[in-house]
DNA sequence: AAGAACTCCTGTTGGC
DNA sequence: TGCCAACAGGAGTTCT
């Protein structure tokens, strides 16, 4: 659920608690989320002080002492909450749920020195974490096909050109694949391609030219999906299911798509007459306008 | 070997 | 109101 903007986001709210902070202990309470947890996890961890905390694609990276990194991945339904050395709950991110309806999937819970908790729930557990030697990053599963990451400085038509050069599949399939580029999700790739007026049926292969330079529809797309990213983290993220209950820490972004779940709805583009349509790429919802997007 | 379909899991929603 | 199918922000695995 949470694609790259979301995840920023979570980074950000977490920062001030953990950047710092020593981990008193772990609660681990089940063995695995989507994939086992690391073995000894909890032992691991404790004693474990958090020297920086980054972001890799959809990926929060917990830098720890002695040469380890947390990794985690939220999934689709991944959320923390802080539970301050105060007392006061906090939820850095979009996801916060009201009341008590996280507790019950509520897997891990982080202790540190000073009294905070940093809690970890996920219903459907399609999150991970592992712990990686950082001399292992770059060569590890995880990490060692991941693509482009769309707010780096090598970001550049040219580079998006090059990942997308011979493909033949849509447009909207390509921008989804983490191998080329990693961090959009459903929601981003729709209005990135929604702002390039590119439509996610067309032919990834067709917006490189036969030598593999970009052209300028692939030019407008590096933008756009630059532009949507930067905006999106602005914003502090979407937030969907939960967005009723906004109470400031929510994000606000999903009051900007102009296509992602307005199916029926007129374009919002200033002189284009389409409708928003709906349709099914490889199982996923896509939205877009038939009228705009070429 | 690329590309599409299936799969994991639980909760919510919309249509009858 | 109740039931149930469809769907949800991801992505690894398995098929074709």
């Amino acid at each position: 659920m949470p694609e790259l903007p979301e995840v920023e986001t979570v980074r950000l709210g977490l920062l001030p608690f953990m950047v710092g902070k020593t981990i008193e202990g772990v609660e681990q309470r089940r063995a695995d989320l989507r994939f086992p947890l690391p073995k000894d996890f909890a032992a691991r961890l404790t004693g474990r002080r958090i020297e920086a905390m980054d972001r890799r694609a959809k990926y929060i990276l917990a830098r720890l002492d002695e040469g380890e990194v947390l990794v985690m991945h939220l999934g689709m339904t991944g959320r923390f909450t802080v539970d301050e050395a105060n007392g006061a709950a906090v939820t850095p991110g979009v996801f916060a749920h009201p009341g008590t309806e996280g507790a019950r999937h509520e897997h891990i819970v982080f202790h540190l020195k000073d009294g905070a908790a940093i809690r970890y729930a996920d219903a459907r557990r399609f999150g991970y974490m592992a712990l990686v030697p950082e001399s292992e990053m770059a060569e590890h599963p995880l990490f060692k096909g991941l693509g482009l990451e769309p707010l780096g400085d090598d970001f550049t038509p040219q580079a998006l050109a090059s990942v997308l050069a011979g493909a033949k599949t849509p447009l909207k399939a390509a921008l989804l694949d983490q191998r080329r580029i990693a961090g959009l999700g459903n929601i981003y790739v729709c209005e990135a391609l929604y702002a390039a007026r590119l439509s996610p049926v067309r032919l990834a292969r067709t917006i490189v030219t036969k030598d593999g330079r970009p052209t300028e529809r692939c030019v407008r797309l590096c933008e756009a999906i630059k532009q949507v990213l930067t905006d999106a983290i602005a914003a502090g993220g979407s937030s969907l299911r939960d967005y009723a209950h906004a109470d400031g820490s929510l994000g606000r972004f999903q009051y900007s798509f102009k296509v992602y779940g307005r199916e029926g709805k007129p374009c919002p583009g200033d002189d284009c007459q389409g409708v928003v349509k709906r349709l099914v790429q490889s199982g996923r919802s896509t939205f877009y306008c038939p009228s705009c997007q070429r």
